[in-house]
DNA sequence: CTAGCTTACGGGCCGCGTAATCATC
DNA sequence: GATGATTACGCGGCCCGTAAGCTAG
């Protein structure tokens, strides 16, 4: 397959054109831009054969530039003006000040925790376009190594210091239970994951994007061979806490990729296992060598997210 | 004066930047361009170096864009994309189907009749941006020399055929006399400018602009030693329109450059004479070669205005 | 050994500068 | 003659192509 786009003159011709258009005389024009008359003269010429195109009136009342010259001065003058930028760009990108970061996490459980690393890097870096994306913690792997997320997050252990990925340790979070200010062990300050064989337990989400949640509580639960309900679904943190106000079950949260809800209380377990620990980490790939990513842990490693 | 504009690439860097970026691959990019691999690979550098940025990462595994490189690449399709249009907004320009064409006129007088005329030329030229100007008769002159102004219309006989202008006859019109329906001569077919000392007489403008109309009137009576109260000024067409509609005076008009109003009629005048004729030229600098304008002018041509 | 990019080197095109030519005032 | 643009012409840089070099699988 040929070519897209014909060469049918420099920027050279351009940047000559745009002088003499401007000094409307081509001997200063050739000496503003440290070249000989002549070569000056041949540039137009040159430029106006391979368009066609009379740029310019040359008679003896003087040079003019002709309604095309007008026309194509004000486009040649736009398209310099875009090279100049595009260098500049190119730099800002390469000093990571500009570009696009693709930034992935476990639904809003993760992403929420991020309002001030994300305020702090747009402040630092306000030429950097961050886009989030809601994908499922199966998805992340694959989405890295394509490329079209650049960095994650996730609780996984899988997804964190290996050979292809790198990571850093956002923030820890040991899990509790939350329940309605009116359940009736909502009164006491330390309660047993035995306690609710009664209560439906909620979950966020189905399938796919958000059963990191229901992987967490169910391994948790059966793990100490704990009766309970069949888990009950909700789509989103935000259904679950309407649900858990409204006293219709309890949730097994990390506090800290939470809110606080208000008719929703939130308590201690007093089981003892690390698997009640929850870590969140941020995870890119290894030889993916880009400024902004390295820009954007900087600045999450010094943002206290505890 | 130094030149505005640093040359530090061409267009060949671009063009080859883009096909190994759209590639990620020298030699088929090379191929594509039909160049040697070699010299690929030394515009690419001579590219990077120019700009001080890494573009694209060459390792074992392949080739791939950095960020600065994405960047540079969606910066330098669309500065091609430019040149391309560039090109044909030149030759649009020169064939007349692009640019900016000013016209000026005696105010609405003229200005209004060519609705037709403009409907054609936009469907004839969409991409060219055409501006009316309301200036006097006056500055038309200096506009047209200046070449602010591209085509002017006037009904002064110095503004037309000359050394310097170029004009056409667009439509003649024959002073009759506007007045409401109530006056009472309305019911007459033919009326007398002696007929009228009794009546206000009313001219458009007061001076600059619109005061072709007062000189016009005055011209008209005083040659015929005709008695007259002082003439009345009203800002604008319109305005007259509803004087004369009220039968608060007369006026002296030129049918074809007015409207057709209710509540005023226009009689036909007993009294002969050149000086009743009225004729609007349009006028261009004779040694301007504009496409534009000549385009205009010949759809002004086969338009009827009569 | 192959694939893929870079370095080395010689040739040719072309853009430049000097000089001459043309045109108008 | 002065100003200003266009040919004429030889030089030199640079872009290119061929060939060799380098690295990894």
């Amino acid at each position: 397959m040929p070519f897209r786009y014909q060469l049918w003159m420099e920027l050279r011709h351009l940047k000559y054109f745009i002088a003499v258009a401007e000094t409307l005389n081509f001997r200063r024009a050739a000496e503003r831009l440290n070249v000989a008359q002549p070569a000056l003269s041949r540039q137009i010429k040159d430029l106006e054969s391979s368009i066609s195109v009379k740029l310019l009136d040359r008679d003896t009342s003087g040079t003019r530039l002709t309604e095309a010259g007008g026309v194509l001065l004000e486009e040649a003058r736009d398209i310099m003006e875009r090279i100049d930028m595009a260098r500049e760009m190119a730099r800002d990108a390469q000093a990571g000040r500009r570009g696009h970061l693709q930034i992935a996490g476990l639904g809003s459980m993760s992403l929420s925790l991020l309002s001030d690393t994300l305020s702090r890097f747009r402040l630092a870096y306000p030429k950097v376009d961050v886009s989030l994306h809601d994908i499922g913690y199966r998805d992340l792997m694959s989405e890295l190594r394509a490329g079209s997320v650049h960095l994650g997050f996730s609780f996984d252990p899988n997804l964190r210091e290996t050979r292809e990925f790198k990571s850093v340790q956002v923030v820890k979070s040991r899990a509790r239970i939350a329940m309605s200010v009116q359940h009736p062990l909502a009164k006491q300050d330390l309660v047993s994951l035995k306690d609710f064989d009664d209560d439906h337990i909620f979950c966020i989400g189905k399938a796919g994007m958000y059963d990191l949640h229901r992987r967490v509580t169910q391994s948790i639960l059966s793990e100490r061979n704990i009766y309970h309900k069949p888990l009950k679904f909700v789509a989103n943190l935000e259904l679950m806490m309407t649900m858990l106000a409204g006293n219709y079950g309890v949730s097994l949260v990390f506090p800290r990729f939470f809110g606080d809800i208000s008719q929703v209380v939130i308590k201690p377990i007093l089981e003892d296992g690390d698997d009640l620990e929850i870590f969140l980490s941020a995870v890119w790939r290894r030889n993916l060598q880009s400024t902004l990513v390295n820009n954007f842990v900087e600045i999450l490693k010094d943002v206290d997210l505890g």
